[in-house]
DNA sequence: TAGATTGTTAATCGATTAACAATC
DNA sequence: TAGATTGTTAATCGATTAACAATC
């Protein structure tokens, strides 16, 4: 399996690509390609080279071929059915972002605990009981879930998803979930990206008030 | 300046301290601490020594002491007012996560350029137009921003919050953005972890089917 | 003193960058 | 052929891990 930041940033390139292929464009070279993303070209290439030949020395990469390649490999050539668990605040918003069903990816099921919002209609979908996550995740073939709930909640909740055969969680709840082996997390910690901004800032007012 | 990736252990540091500290501990081992987050002891010491002397030989590390050492590092020993920035899905879903309350950070301050939300209220706070931004944030001592626009305004929109002053940027448009050097710039792409995510389950059942 | 645990140095590992022969 | 650009190898850089003297 390819190192975390090469996947990362071949999601940069096939939107760069996608930007290129927009304007009219049919092929470009990898320091086209790193340069808006701040990459350098041997970067650009390492990465790509991870997973195939896919340049024309003298020529550059063929925008289209590129693409269809890149989506492959993300697994993005496909449709991605999505369950949503738990419809606080952040969860409601994720159900009405655009920009996962633009990528392929639409929640197609929603799932809470709380009984006022058991039944309820968001977007055309009711929300189920977490007891029903065994009972819709299989047939409906579901193997990626978006965790939404509050943190005293969070393990619990992915407990019962692994045991519902979860393949993926992408979470959001501010703790380090524990998952077996066979399940992939990705960690969405919003506060932690917050304190690393104001460290940042921080950090830089210091070095410019020490300087003035 | 710290290493990205140390920040980023520190701020999961200082939750499993306060975890401990709940419990009514009152000192820690660096295995005992790095144990629960899946981090090596000696990877704890270093990132811990990068910022000073906090443990004693022997003994660990006093919890209440590091508590207030590390949040004094990060920058979050102070209230942070927060400018929003558009007033979408997620812009609202985040007006309202109390997972930044909770760690000092506050949004006192909304800007949209829909002249249906200019003037509306959400939670106590009254939505102001675009150019008010710079009106607003100096006198406020506002200096990060929450940036929850659609793509195409993205970099528009953070010219703007960089023209009237805005020292740090969390962008959650889905597109690389540009900012000068003194301004700091933290991205949180939802598209791209769930891209991330498929990815690796993707892989994983390739190796599941192949062996099985 | 014996046991525990730190901070730090040295060794390992992995990721990035530079250089260049091979190719169109 | 000359110019451009690839894929790949070697060199550099940075981050992680192991080991251990110093300390309580």
């Amino acid at each position: 399996m390819a190192p975390k930041a090469v996947v990362g940033r071949v999601s940069l390139y096939l939107r760069q690509l996608e930007a290129y292929q927009h304007q009219g464009c049919t092929t470009v070279s990898s320091s086209q390609l790193g340069q808006p993303l701040a990459i350098k070209n041997a970067q650009v290439r390492k990465d790509l080279a991870f997973f195939g030949q896919f340049g024309h020395p003298g020529i550059g990469y063929r925008i289209d071929e590129l693409i269809d390649a890149l989506r492959h490999i993300l697994g993005i050539d496909r449709e991605w059915p999505l369950a949503l668990v738990g419809m606080g605040n952040l969860g409601r918003a994720l159900l009405k972002y655009r920009g996962f069903r633009a990528r392929g990816f639409q929640v197609v099921a929603l799932f809470d605990n709380d009984p006022e919002k058991i039944g309820q209609d968001y977007d055309g979908l009711v929300v189920e009981p977490i007891e029903s996550l065994r009972k819709t995740l299989a047939p409906r073939q579901i193997s990626l879930a978006l965790l939404c709930v509050p943190a005293e909640a969070a393990q619990r909740v992915a407990d019962l998803l692994v045991a519902s055969g979860i393949r993926g969680i992408l979470n959001f709840a501010p703790l380090p979930l524990v998952v077996p082996a066979h399940v992939s997390l990705v960690a969405v910690d919003l506060s932690i990206q917050l304190e690393n901004l104001a460290y940042k800032v921080q950090k830089t007012s210091g070095e410019v008030s020490c300087a003035g």
